[in-house]
DNA sequence: CTCTATCTACGAATTTTTTCGTTGATTTAC
DNA sequence: GTAAATCAACGAAAAAATTCGTAGATAGAG
């Protein structure tokens, strides 16, 4: 009797996902090979996940002959902004500061990307 | 044949450590009450749960007559470090700033905190 | 046309995560 | 002391997520 998943998509949903994001519109075909350059799964697996996404309304596809392009259903955006909600609330008990601490410290961030992370503070410090 | 979890705790597994790190070292019964204040679920799920976190690691715990007392054994730094560092390679390619632009815009976040995230990226170009 | 390769569909097996029922021991209230 | 409440242990079930095998259809090579 385990519970509802509040959201978002699963570790694998995401991991096709960013490849559609990244390749645009693409096959099974080649999701499954982009997928590989990581793990190491058969092509059905790849088929069925994006088949279930699809049935999901995560990605949406057309025939082409006799193969399917799938594209994604949802943003990018919206898709990043559910997981860092969750996160939030799950794991930094909803404190954004602290998310953006241990975000900070986990990377190294070009001069570049602080200067626009700077300019986003400003605005929001801005109204 | 699904593939290991890279790592990290699983859902529930985070949302008794929160209760353990917020509350400091509880029993089952006091976990299990602070936690259905949210979800609704039987008392030996909480239980089952922490035995199982026990085992793994994740938690140790003593003795206390009947009862036992148990603590987190993994830091909260540690564990949110670990969260962001997967969510930051799964769902924003690595990108900190990614992250860190959509975790400002999903929450408000005080003068104050705007000031500590401030300084904290004085402190990263100062070197 | 025939053979081979490739693709989708489908069902099912596996693994992981979450949940609970039952049992027996121990404490507490009466 | 007896009954009711509370606890840990354990095994098992249910749900969710991931994986793959097989089958049938279609396209392309020869």
């Amino acid at each position: 009797m385990a519970r509802h998943r509040s959201a978002g998509p699963t570790d694998r949903e995401m991991a096709i996902l960013s490849v559609l994001w990244e390749r645009g519109p693409s096959t099974v075909r080649e999701v499954h090979e982009a997928l590989n350059a990581d793990s190491d799964t058969g092509y059905t697996t790849t088929l069925k996940l994006m088949q279930i996404m699809s049935d999901k309304g995560l990605l949406s596809r057309k025939d082409a002959g006799r193969q399917h392009i799938y594209r994604p259903a949802v943003s990018q955006e919206k898709t990043q902004s559910q997981v860092v909600g969750e996160v939030l609330e799950k794991v930094f008990a909803g404190s954004a500061e602290k998310l953006v601490m241990r975000a900070l410290s986990a990377r190294k961030v070009s001069a570049e990307e602080l200067k626009r992370i700077r300019e986003m503070l400003d605005e929001m410090e801005g109204t």
